[in-house]
DNA sequence: ACATGTGAACTGCTTCACAGCG
DNA sequence: CGCTGTGAAGCAGTTCACATGT
């Protein structure tokens, strides 16, 4: 299949939550101009993310809303059960291990690590914080598929390797750090003091 | 000035970040070069993000390692200070609260806000969590330039209104929703439901 | 000799416009 | 007639290549 602009995906995903929102309202069909209105974009936009993976509307009409909606969880894997670890088990960490719509989207909490012994043991949405000194041992019992990285700063590398290294393949980190990975591994960073600088720049330049 | 791309600002942000940590070490000169391999980036970028504002280096050397920071800073607005309140006193918001990055950047909690009165009257990181029913009131007082929203998706949008309306210019929205604001108005969505299907493609179609 | 700064070429995402089909 | 699907055009961001300055 051919390459997709990230951008696209993001906005798949975008689509998707709408599209679940008329799903639970009983509408019927909805056209790619109703689409780009929520999703603050173009009806051509739509159309073309949408035609990256087939033609599923029909001209004169829209989409079917409930089957565009199985197409879009097909193409973003959504619904699938994804095992997921989140390794740091401070605020963040702990917050996000408590987050519903985490769950809600199909992604499975099945490990929390910490290296601090005042945390390992505790509890947390069920699950117990385990030593990192046992970190490649438990995952090839859990077998995550992805880890969530919330350490600090300084140890995000190391961490970042390691989870590497026992074949996990995607990484979301909220480690305020550029972090370096092989290209068989995906990694997103999620940087609340890069947005805030984006924010400053905006509020001084000019929207 | 120019319109700067949004992704120009983002690794600006970056290089700042690399920039910091060198000039603790007391490095006195450094290439487009290395900045690049830092970020993730080509040095042939670097020189075009940092042009795009003037002419930092000095031909055959690099960088001047503390003036490029300064220079970055005052682009970025690192430094001044500016002044945050956090809607919705949750497990996020109540973790970002106490997020050390952030007064470490210059952004200061002024004040946290929930319709909770379980929640109202707490303190987190030296601030007490007020009744919204007050909101613009207080905000009157507290002239906050950036609003961060850790409500829940069905309340965001009224939020991001009474924000907006109340003469805030920066939304950093943690809600999963897309939200719509006056074009005066920048709001820079942080979204992990999205972020995590973003993974879910890359793990099913490939890196 | 070395590394910046920048016009020019390139790549790729977005928008346009319309043919095609229900 | 209405709305999709898509090639073509337009535009923005990235990369290239080299003249320029130290």
């Amino acid at each position: 299949m051919k390459r997709i602009a990230e951008s696209s995906v993001r906005r798949l995903s975008l689509y998707l939550r709408y599209l679940e929102d008329f799903e639970r309202l009983g509408r019927a069909t909805i056209s790619s101009d109703e689409l780009a209105q929520c999703g603050g974009t173009t009806s051509s936009q739509v159309r073309k993310d949408l035609s990256l993976f087939g033609s599923f509307g029909k001209r004169g009409l829209g989409y079917a809303v409930p089957d565009l909606a199985t197409r879009l969880r097909a193409i973003l894997g959504v619904g699938r059960e994804w095992r997921v670890i989140i390794v740091g088990a401070g605020k963040i960490g702990t917050a996000l291990a408590q987050y519903q719509g985490f769950r809600q989207h199909g992604f499975k909490l099945v490990g929390l690590f910490d290296v601090d012994p005042e945390r390992i043991g505790q509890k947390w949405a069920g699950v117990t914080v385990r030593d990192m000194e046992r970190f490649e041992r438990d995952l090839r019992r859990l077998r995550p598929h992805i880890a969530v990285v919330t350490v600090p700063a300084d140890a995000a590398q190391a961490v970042i390797d390691r989870v590497s290294n026992a074949g996990i393949k995607a990484v979301l980190n909220f480690a305020p750090a550029g972090v370096q990975a092989r290209d068989d591994v995906t990694v997103r960073n999620v940087n609340m003091a890069l947005e805030l600088e984006v924010l400053s720049y905006a509020l001084i330049h000019g929207a």
